[in-house]
DNA sequence: TGATACTTGACTATTTTAGTCGGGTATATA
DNA sequence: TATATACCCGACTAAAATAGTCAAGTATCA
């Protein structure tokens, strides 16, 4: 069980938008830069921010991106499902003849993967990019 | 973010184990049959499993395996550490120039993945193959 | 009109996963 | 003692996922 990078990249660079587009779009160049993160891949994941409507995007030269709501309604859930940085346990296929079909000993663990889910999401869903930016000012005094 | 099958299939059969072992051993040829994977996988995870002291193996024919401990003392994170299964969130590489080092707006996030990393090991040491096997019974009922 | 910066889609090397395969060795039972 | 059962061990591999790269655009500001 690990978080890939997608995931780990989004929120990254989100906390770094947060923090920097007061007054002006910040550029995916900026981020790179400032978090390690290679441009292209930057791209790519502020693509699938972009048509999830958490950041607006604005071209031209001195365009980058913005945060399209506030930092307080942008929780982790949404920049993971944004991302595709699902959190999988088991998939009960209903075609397959193995795994889970309900019946005899079959998918005795079923149950757990589904609360390992729910208390996982559950983590991700109270946690905003506004904590992460708060807690980050803490630590820092 | 997602659980691997090798995970799973741990589980899987620990609680089928666990749930069969009252009297004889239990052979992997049974568990692949009655949960439906692979022989030569489960042989590969068991030898895991028997290494850190979770199963005891007994060779030879009406041999198999059998839990080295009581159910209620195998928690999910013995057998997750077992095979390898751990939660990965952050690595902060020392040597790394880009990443985690501490310093300006780099690892933003790291106090991030800690927290989240605690609150799924947290889940994993609550819960006990004994947990497992209840769970089952009461919702079959 | 040029530089900046977003936009899109295709391509690719590497790593991980989920096995398979081929040889063993130990032991109960006939 | 022969044999079948079942554990034991290491090497190999196909397929999928990951983490990018690359190329060719389009919009906008100065």
């Amino acid at each position: 069980m690990k978080l890939t990078s997608k995931g780990r990249y989004a929120v990254m660079a989100l906390v770094d938008l947060a923090r920097f587009d007061n007054i002006n779009p910040v550029s995916l160049r900026d981020i790179s830069l400032r978090q390690g993160i290679s441009l292209d891949y930057l791209e790519q994941i502020f693509s699938k921010l972009r048509k999830k409507e958490i950041v607006q995007s604005v071209r031209g030269t001195q365009g980058g991106y913005v945060l399209n709501k506030k930092a307080k309604e942008i929780k982790l859930t949404n920049i993971f499902d944004a991302v595709d940085e699902k959190v999988k346990t088991v998939q009960c296929k209903k075609e397959s003849k193995k795994g889970c079909n309900g019946k005899s000993t079959k998918c005795l663990t079923h149950n757990l993967w589904d609360e390992l889910e729910n208390h996982i999401n559950n983590f991700f869903e109270k946690k905003s990019l506004e904590d992460l930016i708060k807690d980050n000012v803490e630590r820092r005094i």
